[in-house]
DNA sequence: CACCGGGCTTTAACGGCGTTACAATACTTG
DNA sequence: CAAGTATTGTAACGCCGTTAAAGCCCGGTG
């Protein structure tokens, strides 16, 4: 307990090098995994790219999946930041619009990023934690819409799960099969159906909701 | 012209063995990759149970990718098979929902087969022709519902895409994380939901149809 | 100061993979 | 029977992920 100033700038700096060499490797995996896909990965190509050796690599991350599982929880916090940054309104099929919108499009805009998520192999315990953390945000809606009573079609749970693979089936046959046009509204349209279908109508359930003037303050277009 | 008779056991028996050659690779091919997925799947585990060695393989097939290829068109031509046995009304919607039960059963029984068809690589030309035939009787009921102008949602292109991410989502959901408890009739109520949210509802659109008693033919459980 | 110990890095290697050059065999054709 | 072609096997190449072993650097300790 007497020497508890000089550990400082010691230990620190250690760590300090270590998230660096952490992020240039993890640098260089981005790249080449963007550049060619999970396919075209390799660790001898990292090697080559990033400049440290592979033995290296083993020493800060557990091993390939391990290094691809670092990159993906990486991007997965982004996600759910860009997730809480929606800005949320009164109405939950509204922000279930707005959610979905921005999860298909983060889905969209890194599609190699999607394919390495859906090919994981057992779900990573670590992962996990990022991944859960953005279902969480874009299920609150949802639950808000159970609550409410406006499920017509089936229950809360069907609900769900009707919503989550109709986005995963968007995004994940528009990062497989680039070479179909498909349309730029597809997202829009399905959750618009979705919502009809499942729905009570906007008319039966609101008292008053500012006219067709829908998701006015949050209209991005998705790809 | 003279000798028109003799060739005909030679030639055809050479071709004979080269097909059950062909059918013990593809049937090994089959259970290991029916066992260890796509992933788990080599060559040389192929080598070591058919009992050939790699360059017999090679000489019946072109490469890794071919021999998965090929397995992969005798499976969607036994899909094409099923589809056309499926019993078919006078409803197009009552076809469309019998089509795509099916389509999506196929996808439940053989994840594997389904997985890999999704990370295949570019698409085959000998895989396309199988895979289209399946698909051009998919769409049969949908040019149909579109041609009697029932889509209130959208377009026919629109409603053609919706319904086949929403399929696929599901099938690859399921595929993808055995390990959460899908509902079995999510496909059904998918299916109704995306009617309901699209279509015109039934009442306003047949003159007479069989009261409530829809699918009485075709109810098959989906897994 | 000399020394130790642990984090960091590299060289070199192992075993498995897809693939193929080459040689040997079997079988049809003339 | 001879020639040729289809089929199969042996052995190897180059790439992959991974790791044992050893060297390096640098702060803490005597």
């Amino acid at each position: 307990m007497n020497h508890a100033v000089a550990f400082h700038s010691a230990a620190e700096r250690r760590s300090q090098t270590r998230a660096e060499t952490r992020k240039v490797i993890l640098d260089a995996t981005e790249g080449l995994l963007v550049e060619g896909g999970a396919q075209g990965f390799s660790v001898r190509k990292l090697v080559e790219r990033c400049g440290y050796s592979a033995p290296t690599i083993y020493h800060h991350f557990k091993d390939k999946d391990g290094l691809l599982d670092a990159l993906l929880e990486q991007r997965l916090t982004f996600l759910a930041d860009e997730l809480k940054r929606v800005p949320l309104g009164e109405e939950p099929v509204e922000n279930l619009r707005a959610l979905t919108r921005a999860f298909a499009l983060f889905g969209l805009r890194n599609p190699r990023h999607y394919q390495l998520l859906m090919q994981t192999r057992e779900p990573d315990s670590g992962m996990i934690e990022s991944a859960e953390e953005a279902r969480r945000l874009m299920e609150i809606p949802i639950e808000q819409i159970a609550e409410r009573g406006w499920i017509e079609l089936g229950d809360l749970e069907g609900f769900r799960q009707a919503i989550w693979t109709m986005v995963h089936g968007i995004v994940s046959m528009r990062a497989l099969r680039p070479d179909v046009e498909w349309r730029d509204d597809l997202l829009d349209l399905s959750l618009e159906g979705l919502i009809r279908g499942w729905l009570t109508p906007k008319e039966k359930r609101a008292v008053h909701y500012e006219r067709q003037n829908r998701a006015g303050t949050n209209q991005e277009q998705v790809s």
